[in-house]
DNA sequence: ACAGATTAGTTCAAGAATGAACAATACGCA
DNA sequence: TGCGTATTGTTCATTCTTGAACTAATCTGT
């Protein structure tokens, strides 16, 4: 151990928010372990999860919302929509876009992925009280949204 | 907009905790770009900040508390090393260990690094109060400890 | 109407991260 | 002592992600 310096170990949001990013290291790790069965991706899950939520976005929507590059989305898509899990349509208004969509078979899949992905959050969130558990949910919506004007 | 199906989103533990995975992402994202002026990836500076702290550490006691592959370090140490940030040492009991250790260069870039990586958490978490900060802080290590056992 | 600037999506090469297979070393117990 | 097992670190092939350059389509201002 080695403290001498002025560190900021002893700041608390430094300190904790530390904590905050292993933990979401740890529980993305066992999320892709519990989704194996499944043949899916945190990555991939992510999508359909979105999908569902907003179907007919676009792909540039759909990496805005993920926080991820466009190409990002571009290379994940083909895996997807070989599988039937979702639809790319062109939009008829303007043809540079493509309209997404889940199949059935997305939304079939999707559900099986939430039960895991869900049972797995209740284990992790366990020890938070319903207003612990907001609390924290809209401290962190509000980092995103500093975050996006930066 | 898709609501019809009897679906997580209204389960506060779920929702909240995708909205903690959206920040944690949005985070590394700025401090990558943060970082950038000093040729730094969040990677390697978690890299620096567990070794200032531990030094002496072997490898694969850094992989594991980086929740990491043992490739990975491996990959990742000959970047450093070779910018003169750190030390490989063999152990002189067990010579299948590496000890590592920062050099003075490594430890005056950590400063910068950290500075710049104070700067964005203290941002970032202005919004919480020192008691909900460190109740969050709590939480976030037992999910860790929690899935350790796993 | 039309030239210039924007925007959506793709391609491609480069950079990380992963896991399985491997070499060298250490340990444990007869 | 010595044999079988553990562990440490490396290598390598594969997969993911990224950002820059590119094409096609749309919008804007005159």
């Amino acid at each position: 151990m080695n403290n001498t310096q002025d560190l900021p170990w002893d700041n608390p949001r430094f300190r904790n928010w530390v904590s905050v990013a292993r933990a979401c290291h740890a529980v993305e790790r066992a999320l892709g372990a519990a989704l194996q069965p499944l043949d899916l991706k945190p990555a991939q899950l992510d999508v359909l999860m979105n999908l569902h939520r907003h179907p007919g976005m676009s792909q540039h929507e759909l990496a805005r919302r993920l926080l991820v590059g466009r190409s990002n989305i571009t290379m994940l898509l083909p895996q997807l929509e070989s599988r039937g899990l979702l639809r790319r349509e062109g939009d008829e208004k303007d043809r540079r876009v493509l309209r997404l969509t889940l199949t059935e078979a997305g939304e079939a899949l999707l559900q099986e992925a939430l039960k895991v992905h869900t049972a797995l959050i209740e284990k992790v969130m366990a020890a938070f009280s319903p207003s612990e558990c907001d609390l924290v949910g809209e401290h962190m919506r509000r980092i995103v949204e500093v975050l996006k004007i930066d």
